[in-house]
DNA sequence: AGCTGGGCCTGAGCGC
DNA sequence: TGCGCTCAGGCCCAGC
């Protein structure tokens, strides 16, 4: 599952290939199921890249004539040049003969062109919270938004306004780090600072590691992340928990499956 | 306005 | 063997 260390190792090697490349055509499926699956993908052929920036787990390339080009992985996107199969959904042709194949088995992935900030027609995006990593991610502002929310605490970092790019497994990561209980209404100044610090220093890791491939996830040379075996609550139910070996439990989420530890990550 | 739950999609894994 | 069912979770959106 693609998130903000995933995307960014995507976005690492995509940069140095696509800054300063025509792109001289441009495919994408005529009949998306998804109805904004794809957006004005047609504006592409002529238009240069300057870069491959990030906001969370988007993809943001600025394009010359004031125009960006927004890609989201979903689910199970990646990026590879110059191959073709079933779930090729889009390709690129660009003006150093290589092709940007966009595929995507379960569809849920996305492809943009908007203009530079005008986010209308993503609206997770158009609301997206400070970037984690930078000195956008204010302590004092998350703490007042935890605690001015009346949701329980994993959806709403799930809900990326809080705080962009955290999916399910790092979710679940930092609250156990921080020994809160996903299903908490209540966190406070102190364990706040402690998620802030968290969510930092997971993120943090998983990028060293080049992301975590549970299954599909691989980026553009194909190679999987390595954080996967350095995982300590996704996907770990039923194992000890590392701090003080009680069996992780399993419970569903706001719809999402969600592991913690029932002793130490607290209410 | 903010929150909740259901929907989209399809490969994998399971039971029969 | 193969069929049918359930699960997985990115974002979106209708309806409280």
């Amino acid at each position: 599952m693609p998130e903000l260390p995933e995307v960014e190792s995507v976005r690492r090697q995509l940069d140095p290939e696509l800054s300063g490349r025509t792109i001289t055509d441009a495919w994408w499926d005529p009949i998306p199921t998804l109805p904004r699956q794809f957006h004005q993908v047609g504006l592409l052929p002529g238009r240069k890249i300057q870069g491959v920036g990030r906001k969370g787990k988007f993809l943001i390339a600025p394009l010359d004539q004031g125009l960006e080009l927004i890609l989201h992985l979903g689910m199970t996107g990646a990026f590879r040049f110059d191959r073709d199969d079933d779930w090729v959904r889009a390709r690129l042709w660009l003006d150093d003969g290589r092709t940007l194949v966009f595929r995507d088995a379960r569809r849920f992935g996305r492809i943009a062109v908007v203009e530079a900030g005008d986010y209308g027609s993503l609206p997770t995006l158009a609301a997206l919270g400070p970037e984690p990593l930078s000195e956008e991610f204010d302590l004092r502002r998350f703490v007042a938004d935890l605690g001015r929310t009346r949701s329980a605490v994993k959806p709403y970092l799930l809900s990326q306004r809080p705080v962009a790019g955290v999916g399910n497994i790092y979710a679940d990561e930092a609250l156990w780090t921080a020994r809160i209980h996903p299903a908490s209404r209540r966190v406070g100044p102190t364990r706040a600072a402690a998620l802030h610090t968290a969510i930092r220093d997971v993120l943090s890791a998983a990028i060293e590691r080049e992301g975590t491939t549970f299954r599909d996830f691989q980026m553009v040379n194909g190679e999987s992340g390595r954080n996967a075996s350095f995982l300590v609550a996704y996907g770990q139910e039923g194992r000890p928990c590392p701090r003080c070996t009680t069996a992780l439990r399993r419970m569903v989420l706001g719809g999402r499956g969600t592991t913690y530890c029932p002793r130490c990550q607290r209410p």
